[in-house]
DNA sequence: ATGTGAG
DNA sequence: ACTCACATA
């Protein structure tokens, strides 16, 4: 998913042509200018809009609102009265921008390798594909799939991507857990979250066995090369992007005729499963709001653990969790199903 | 070790 | 925000 644009934003924005174009101006900083404070200065400006509750009419009032200064007034003013942006409409005739904009689309090219490439004349795919000799192999699967890695997973397909893992993990051995995550879970149609399609295929396995007290790193090293060489002899997985001790990723295709998907697998410790669940479960924001009240119960909660603070707000041991529902309890916060996470 | 990239 | 994997030095 890292390399598509904005989430979709929830209930009715209506501020939504502004934080497009913020959006855009975001993108531009981060892959073109490589200037990490703008792209975060426009990506502040443009999420404070979408949660605004109503439309802004004028630079001045958008001006009182948080993250939002002069020069962002100053745009919507003047998006406000032409319906367009200059600097944007400089942006689009530019060519190298352009080009950048478009290879970083790629998987495996970010900022840095986009430039360096139009640097060396190259501005489109087909440049790309005759220079390929430029590219690491995570790139060349990017460009391969450029066409199918943008496209959505119907959560129809990711189910059935689900049975084929679950059921070659578990001939392994039945004690591993799996679970997918991602937008997949929220859902009563198709994906945790149950939105009906997902960018990618986020897989979490676990084993009783495998804790991070007792690491055993010679051992789990062997668990998910065991379980990808699998994967990849039934025909699912498909390429290796990268291959480590707790994580692959990679594509994987369910039939000839559909398109190749991005596929990760995390192998987790077992004491730490649950966290890692919720936290690949999402979404982004549930994750910030539920932290922010685990911090106002006097825990603090991460990808790993929830952790009591001390009076001097040191974390103290990790509680002990066994399913999500304990996560919740524990921070007296209402369980939510994961279809209800999606804001 | 450091930078890049993904998520 | 933070971590993992990789490439290069």
């Amino acid at each position: 998913m890292g390399k598509r644009k904005h989430e979709e934003t929830n209930n009715e924005n209506l501020n939504k042509d502004f934080c497009d174009f913020l959006s855009e101006l975001a993108q531009f900083e981060k892959n073109v200018s490589r200037n990490i404070h703008k792209y975060n200065a426009y990506r502040k400006a443009s999420a404070t809009l979408a949660v605004h509750p109503t439309r802004i009419t004028s630079g001045a009032e958008a001006k009182k609102l948080p993250n939002i200064g002069d020069k962002i007034a100053k745009k919507i003013d003047e998006f406000l009265q032409t319906g367009k942006l200059q600097k944007l409409e400089n942006i689009h005739k530019d060519e190298r921008s352009q080009a950048i904009s478009l290879l970083t689309r790629v998987s495996g090219i970010g900022p840095s390798k986009a430039q360096k490439l139009v640097e060396k004349g190259i501005s489109n795919l087909d440049d790309l594909k005759k220079h390929s000799d430029l590219l690491n192999h995570h790139q060349i699967i990017g460009l391969k799939y450029f066409n199918d890695f943008e496209q959505k997973i119907p959560r129809s397909e990711i189910k059935e991507i689900e049975k084929v893992i679950k059921k070659k993990i578990k001939k392994i051995d039945v004690k591993y857990e799996i679970n997918i995550c991602g937008s997949y879970s929220f859902c009563l149609f198709p994906n945790r979250r149950g939105k009906a399609e997902s960018g990618d295929i986020d897989t979490l396995v676990t084993h009783p066995n495998y804790t991070s007290k007792n690491p055993d790193k010679a051992h789990i090293d062997s668990v998910l090369k065991t379980i990808v060489r699998k994967l990849t002899n039934c025909g699912l997985i498909t390429e290796t992007l990268s291959l480590g001790e707790t994580k692959f990723m990679g594509a994987c295709q369910l039939k000839s005729d559909l398109p190749m998907r991005r596929l990760d697998i995390r192998f987790q410790p077992y004491d730490q499963y649950y966290c890692s669940l919720l936290y690949f479960t999402g979404s982004d924001v549930f994750n910030q709001n539920m932290r922010s009240h685990a911090l106002e119960q006097g825990f603090t909660l991460n990808e790993y653990t929830l952790r009591p603070l001390g009076c001097t707000g040191v974390p103290g041991e990790p509680v002990e969790i066994t399913c999500e529902e304990e996560i919740f309890d524990v921070i007296n916060y209402p369980y939510k199903s994961p279809e209800e996470r999606n804001n």
